[in-house]
DNA sequence: TATTGTTATACTCTATAACTATA
DNA sequence: TATAGTTATAGAGTATAACAATA
């Protein structure tokens, strides 16, 4: 499937105004023998759907390389950015939790921290209450990064929007907060 | 700013139902010094609205692991899990353009292909037309990884889609169908 | 000369396992 | 005993610079 053998995807252009179809799983009946357990459900239309879209804005790097340059201008790897953006977001956090929002296991978050702290960014403190637990916080030197960063993701966000009427907009935003709602309600037992 | 000092961010839960501010970079006349060049301009109402949105969405891990989850029960790295999906979706494909998509440099990429080429999921042909090209393309057991990718980013995005009602579903597929057709449209010249 | 990939080097990210300190 | 972090080790990702082959 997909692998027409003779017409190498030799361009980088998105493949917009020109061949429309995308097949995507269709006809992937080949691995439909006795998967091991979990995954013999099969997509929804809604499902494939979405799938589909998200392959076709994958392929727009104008709409991922915003965090990327951010990354270069500012001489970080993404991890470092995520760590700032959480640390800037919520205030000294325990580098366990830290761990958890950028989704790394708490002896890689330790490296991490190592290095923000070499660049003056982060610093570690003991938790009073906890004396097991080691608190991270933004320097004041970190705080203009964070407050550089915020800025740079708010106009990525901009050009995003800028794609959008209004109205679209509006429900968008209606959408993702239906979304909150709905996590945050009586669901809330499988989220973190 | 967001470092009250004395209220570390302890617990992982998403903020949710108990306090509900959250600033973001407002205040923040911090780093209002003189900026080198680009990032005079300031966050509008809409793009501060869409931050503030997507970072309550991050507290929620159960709308970012599935992805992870799919790494680590295929024994695979998020790079390779990004190639395997793009060579999928588009066939053989040059490497650099595939670096391109996966959004790392060529020196780069030549390491990711080889350690699936190892794993015997990809494979190198010389392009004819072009000889200095390689083209990389998967394996039938490439393809069969990728079938069961595909299924599991099909059921991540069935849960996230479970959390919308039908017609917001369809709110959101016009929405960025729409964004699509923009970014394929005069604006693309900006777009790569 | 310009382009496509690769090689060599160095640093960061990442997980696993073993360890220390505190609860 | 259980929990919070760190250390040590090893493999993967990443960029930079130098290089090879082809155009």
């Amino acid at each position: 499937m997909r692998v027409p053998a003779n017409r190498p995807a030799l361009r980088v252009q998105p493949s917009g105004a020109g061949e429309e179809e995308l097949e995507l799983t269709e006809e992937g009946g080949v691995t439909d023998d006795a998967l091991p357990g979990a995954e013999q459900d099969s997509p929804t239309p809604a499902s494939r759907r979405l799938h589909e879209l998200i392959i076709q804005l994958g392929r727009y790097r104008s709409l991922r390389d915003p965090l990327h340059g951010i990354c270069e201008s500012n001489q970080l790897t993404p991890t470092q950015i995520h760590a700032l953006m959480w640390l800037g977001n919520d205030g000294p956090t325990h580098v366990g939790v830290l761990a958890q929002r950028v989704g790394i296991t708490k002896k890689t978050i330790t490296g991490v921290v190592d290095r923000l702290e070499d660049m003056k960014l982060v610093e570690r403190t003991r938790d009073a209450e906890d004396r097991r637990a080691v608190v991270a916080q933004l320097t004041t030197e970190g705080v203009k990064l964070f407050n550089l960063i915020s800025r740079s993701v708010d106009q990525g966000l901009r050009r995003m929007l800028d794609l959008l009427p209004a109205d679209d907009q509006e429900a968008l935003f209606g959408l993702l907060e239906r979304v909150l709602k709905r996590l945050g309600g009586p669901a809330s037992e499988q989220a973190l």
